[in-house]
DNA sequence: AAATGTGCTGAATCAACAT
DNA sequence: TATGTTGATTCAGCACATT
């Protein structure tokens, strides 16, 4: 089956999930039901159907039901994620320790706990508790090997004032004109999510055009915001009437221009330039004097780019390791050259070589 | 039995909690064990070593084996526990799922969850996930039923500058003075809790005179701070060395009258506002165009809240200082937007934004 | 004396690629 | 799968030394 992207799908989540292609997905976001009055949805591990709840439930059955359900769902994202994929979930204290629990059972590999802490939350109106003033969101790599996932850490790190952005984030609600109202003007769902809060979600963990899968779409804020941002998006949805309001929707976002959507990128991402490229384009000559940040040590460049300090000899790395004793060094920022403005790291040399390269 | 109340036993946590009576404590505050699963050594930029806990007390064979020591203990908790008292748990990510779930499976009826934010976490030092900045507690009582548990309301709203107490809490790491530390000046215990946590919990949850169990006592701190509020305590621990740690620790603490009670959440300063954030509230989109007082020099908005003017790109400070060869600019003041009524300087977006920003 | 600078540390599931 | 190489990566707060 072909990957229907862009596209909003109305149907049973976990039938629908069944459809989709394995490894096909490189984002799950997903915000489940919270309580364990789901009615039809919910299924005992033995796959019965549970009765409606009334006050006097069995706890541990509806715990159960619960339980079978999220795990089902989730096994199924999992099946449909990239092995480099990522998953989002969203909920509160009712539900979110039962999906946690269900992802690590699953094989998933927790990678962060977010908290979003709302700036208008609803007060505790008896007195009797503190005020349930944030909700929380686990973002998870699909199993504990998987290194390759995508963290746009410099984004993130820029978004937040060059602070490395941290794990409680400060939103507020969906309210206003973001809110989606119904017919009679009250509001349209119930738990709509704001768009900063998606939008903040797949900066930090998709690239442009990737695609979103959302088995709760609800009103469509994960296409909307997708959208906006240039990514693609499958939702699943089983409400026809919640179907025809987040089409309506997105219909009318406006695409943020490819050209604008660029962020902040990793240096890691930058092409490799190797040191002895340095000294082939004639940067730097064999024989020429590099030192420490202060000056005191000093190594001399090799033909075949590497370094010679005394008996010691390698690679910019290793020597500048060694003679500062320590586990490791990047020899890019460590080794400086004399330039007519005194020192200089020989990071420059290489931005120049790079520069030059084709892309 | 009598109530081993202001007394630390050293024992096994689960064996002792079966000796004690039933109903007969009003809180328990416990951090057990999270279970994190380290792998090598994590060196800092610097070169230096993280000092990772990597106690035995920490090392579980499996989910199942720590879920296992998770309802036994919880188990014993429940029942020495008045109907009236509460209970509280501290986690992260690694561990407070398991936890959650398990409490709610033994009838436990969550309250709520509460999250530590910390003021000066430990930084992600490689740049591969959000800086794990919180951790959380559960707060839960006996079980559904349960009414009257203590929930002093009114302090909580006083310590809060007659706000509504959150359900996140800002507060600083245990360090400096506070810190318990060995003979050889580094620190006596991994994870020891700072007072002020236990300050806030005791407070909210508990009376004068009222009975605190802590079955992970480790340095005391749960003892410390409710000898100073004027709470009884009883601790389990099982390591000797922390007992007498403890108990020396415990015996210095003057108790305090509640009147002298000091007062919590004061004035902060204002909350920082990251231009990222301005981005994402969609008072400005990816692609508009800012300018400088003057209106000749532009530069173009990016999805992650930096700036792009011709090659040069980075934060609104860096990018308004690179664009005047200034060394500095405070970007807020310096970008303009256009509004209706002619060019507007950033800043009011960020006062939007910041109005609706709790501290 | 006051201001400034340096070094250390905190519950952390902390890299990516080529051979 | 295991091993070796390259080279990317930190914030707030406190203690203590220096100016």
């Amino acid at each position: 089956m072909a990957l229907p992207a862009d596209s909003i799908i109305c149907g049973d989540c976990i039938e629908e999930l069944k459809k989709l292609p394995a490894k096909s997905v490189d984002l799950v976001f997903a915000d489940p039901p919270y309580n364990l009055q789901l009615g039809g949805d919910l299924l005992r591990p033995d796959n019965s159907k549970v009765d409606a709840v009334d006050d006097d439930w069995d706890q541990f059955e509806s715990f159960a039901a619960y339980d079978a359900f999220t795990r089902a769902w989730l096994f199924e994202c999992r099946r449909v994620l990239k092995d480099e994929g990522t998953l989002w979930v969203i909920g509160s204290y009712h539900n979110i320790f039962r999906v946690g629990t269900a992802l690590q059972d699953l094989g998933f590999w927790l990678l962060n706990d977010i908290i979003w802490r709302k700036s208008n939350p609803m007060p505790n109106f008896k007195g009797t508790r503190f005020t349930n003033a944030h909700e929380t969101l686990i973002w998870a790599a699909k199993g504990k090997g998987a290194r390759r996932y995508t963290f746009n850490y410099d984004a993130m790190k820029m978004a937040n004032d060059e602070l490395q952005m941290r794990s409680d984030w400060t939103l507020p609600l969906c309210t206003g004109e973001e809110r989606l109202k119904d017919e009679t003007g009250s509001k349209a769902h119930p738990t709509q999510k704001p768009e900063a809060l998606l939008h903040r979600v797949i900066l930090a963990s998709t690239k442009p055009g990737d695609v979103i899968l959302d088995p709760f779409f609800g009103t469509g804020t994960t296409g909307a915001a997708a959208k906006k941002l240039g990514r693609r998006f499958i939702g699943l949805e089983r409400d026809p009437a919640y179907v025809e309001l987040a089409k309506t929707r997105i219909a009318r976002v406006t695409p943020i221009a490819e050209k604008d959507l660029e962020v902040t990128g990793s240096k890691r991402a930058e092409p490799r330039v190797p040191f002895g490229a340095v000294v082939e384009a004639g940067l730097l000559r064999p024989g020429d004097v590099l030192y420490c940040p202060k000056g005191k040590l000093a190594a001399k460049v090799r033909p075949d780019g590497s370094l010679a300090s005394g008996d010691l000899t390698g690679s910019i790395h290793k020597v500048g390791a060694m003679v500062q004793s320590a586990p490791a060094c990047n020899g890019w920022t460590y080794w400086h050259f004399k330039s007519d403005k005194g020192l200089a790291p020989i990071d420059v040399l290489r931005a120049k070589v790079r520069s030059q390269m084709p892309a």
